[in-house]
DNA sequence: AATGAATGAGGCTTCATTCAT
DNA sequence: CATGAATGAAGCCTCATTCAT
C-alpha cells in the first residue's frame, strides 16, 4: 500500500516535470526531491530514468483516457461526441502543450535503450479507435484515415499553440476543424 | 570565402545530425568530428551549441523554401497548386521526419538563452502566407485560419509518421487530405 | 560525521593549494585528486569552484582567529600583547605569504559571481577590532586609524616577503615597526 | 617608427585592462580587439602572454617614475618631499587599485616562465632608494628599513582600500602615517 | 524502504598559440 | 606587418547510476 502511494506520487511529479521541460532538462535529482526522496530511493522503484518516464508517460495518457473516453462517448448524438472530442482535446493541449514532444522523446530514448516502438501500438491504436469509431457514426467514409489525420492534427497543434499560441484564435480553430472534418460524409 | 564555405560545411552536418537525433544527444565533439574540424574550431564560427543549432535550423528552412515555393507556385491552377504543396511537403516530412521536433529543442533552447519566440515569427509567417494564399485562390472562407491548420497537420503529420510510420499508407493519406480541406468553398 | 570529516579534509587541502599558487591555477581536478576523491565528489560537497574557495578562505582564517587571539589577549602588558600580534603576524606571514592575494582573488571571484562584498566585512572588522583595541590599551590617539595601517602594513609585508624576501632581514622590521606604531602615545 | 608606436599603444591598453582585472581574465584576443590588432598581430609584437605582461608592468611603473619622481624630489623641505611623496603615492593607488596584485601576477606567472625574481629588483631597489633618501634627509635612524616598511604599507593600503574602501578616511590616514613614519628622528 | 556518499564519463566552452597567406 | 583560420589542451560542471549502511 505505501508502495504503491509513493511509486504513483513519484509518476505524478514526474509527469508534471517532463509535461514542462525537456527530457534531459529534468534530473531524477530534481524529481526527487519534489517528491521528498533521495536520489537513491528514486532507484528503488525505478530502475533507470527511462524506465520512470515511460511509466509516467503511460500513467499521464491512462489518467487522460480514464476520466475523458466516457465523457466523450456518453454524448448524446455522433455530432456531440465529436464537439466534445474536439472540446476536451484542446482542454488537454492547452494544459500539457509539450506532452507530445515528451511522447517522442520517451520514443526515443526508447530506440537508444533497444526497445522499439512494438509498445505504442497499443497506445496508439486505443484513440484511434476512439476517434475512429466517431467518424464512422458520424458517417464518414474512411473513418480510419480521418481519425489518424484527426490525432495528427491534434499534436500538430499542441506545439503550434506553443511556439506560436499568440498567432490564433482558438475558437476560430474549433468551427474550422468541425467543418471540414465533417466534410464528405455519406448522405 | 574560405570561411563562408566552411560555415556552411558545418551548417550542413549540423542540420544533418540534429535532424537524425536529439539536441542532448548531438554533441559538439560529433559535429566537429564530422566537419573535420577540431572543436574549437567550431567555436570559431559559433560561438556555442545554441547559436549553432539556431542557425542550421534557419539554413535548414531557407534550403526548402528556396527549392520549393518557386515550384508550388509555378503550378498552373490553385488546384495543382494544393496538390503540389502536399506532395513537396509529404516528401520533406519523409525526408526530415524529426525537423519540427528539432524546431521545438531549438525554440526551448532559445527560451532558455533569454531569447524569446520573437525570431520565429518572420519564419511562421512566411509559410503561413504560402499556405494561406494558396487557400485563398481555392475559394476558401477562412484561408489563413485553414492555413494554420494545415501547417499543424503537417508537423503533426511528421511525428506520427516517425512513431507509427506502419500504420497508414500515406497515399490514403493525401486524397483524404485534398477532400477535407477543400470542403466548404464558395460556389 | 563522516561528511564533515571530508568537508574538513577538502578545506584543508583547497587553502594548502589556493596557498600556493593563483586561483586559476589551481584546478578542481587537482584537489580532488589530493584529497583522494573524485571531480564529481567533490562537487558533491561544494556547489562551485568559487564556493570552495571562500569556505577554504573563511576555514583558514577562522583557524588563525581561534587559535591565536586568545595567546595574544593572554599577554600580561599592553605592550607584550603588541610583541605577540607582531610576532604571530610575521609567524602567519612567513608560512602563508600568499594568503592576501588569495583573499584578493576570492573577493574578485565574488564580484563575478555578482556576491558584493557585504561577506567580508564581519572579517575585516574582527580582526581591527583587535588591532584596535590593543592599541587603544597602548594609549594610541587614534587607535582604529592606526589599527587600519597596521592591517595594511601587514598585507603589504606578506607581498613584499614573497617577491623580494632576500632584501630586508625580519627582525629589523619587528623593531621597526614597534617603534613607529608606538609613536605619538598620550603621556 | 611605426612599429615603435604600435607597440606602445599595445602596451598601453594591456596595462589598463591588467590593472583593471585579473591576468587570467584578460585575454588576448580582448587586448587585441581593444588596440585594433588581429590576435595574431598581437603574438607579432610579443611572443606570449607573459611577456607582454611583463613589459606592461614595467612600462607602468617607467611612466609613474619618470612623470612623479621629479615632482617630488623638487619640493623644499624633506618635511614637503615626503608629504609629496604620500599624496603621489596615494593618487596612484586610488587609479591603481590593482596594479600590486598584477604585479604578483607577473611575477608568479614568471616563476612559471623559469624567470626568478632577479629582473624585479633594479625596480624594487629603485623606489627603495627614492623612499630611503627622503627618510634619510628626515633623519631618520634607519633609512632603509623604514623605506621597507612604507613600501609595503602603500601596497597593502591599496588592496584594502579596494576590498575595504568604504571603512576609512583617506585623510585621516594620511596625518596618522605622517606621524608614525616620522617618528624617532634624530633630535 | 531509503539514504547519502561517491563515481566516472561526458559535455560545453575558453584560450594561448601557430601558421599559411 | 598583419590577418584569420585552426588546434589542442585544459577547465568547470552535470548527472545517471551504484552501493554500503
Amino acid at each position: 500500500m505505501k508502495r504503491k502511494e509513493t511509486k504513483e506520487r513519484i509518476l505524478e511529479v514526474a509527469l508534471e516535470l517532463f509535461s514542462e521541460r525537456a527530457y534531459d532538462d529534468v534530473s531524477m535529482e530534481e524529481i526527487a526531491k519534489k517528491v521528498g526522496l533521495s536520489k537513491g530511493g528514486l532507484f528503488y522503484y525505478f530502475s533507470s530514468k527511462y524506465e520512470l518516464a515511460k511509466e509516467a508517460l503511460l500513467y499521464g495518457f491512462e489518467q487522460w483516457t480514464k476520466e475523458i473516453f466516457p465523457k466523450i462517448l456518453s454524448a448524446k448524438s455522433p455530432e456531440d461526441k465529436f464537439k466534445a472530442l474536439i472540446d476536451y482535446s484542446f482542454e488537454f493541449i492547452l494544459n500539457n502543450p509539450k506532452l507530445s514532444r515528451f511522447f517522442l522523446e520517451v520514443y526515443e530514448e526508447g530506440i537508444k535503450h533497444g526497445n522499439g516502438l512494438e509498445q505504442w501500438k497499443g497506445f496508439y491504436e486505443e484513440y484511434l479507435e476512439l476517434f475512429g469509431s466517431i467518424f464512422e457514426e458520424l458517417g464518414v467514409l474512411n473513418p480510419r484515415v480521418r481519425a489518424i489525420l484527426f490525432g495528427a492534427l491534434l499534436d500538430g497543434l499542441a506545439i503550434h499553440y506553443l511556439m506560436a499560441g499568440g498567432y490564433f484564435d482558438i475558437r476560430d480553430l474549433k468551427k474550422e476543424i468541425l467543418e471540414i472534418f465533417l466534410a464528405g460524409r455519406k448522405d
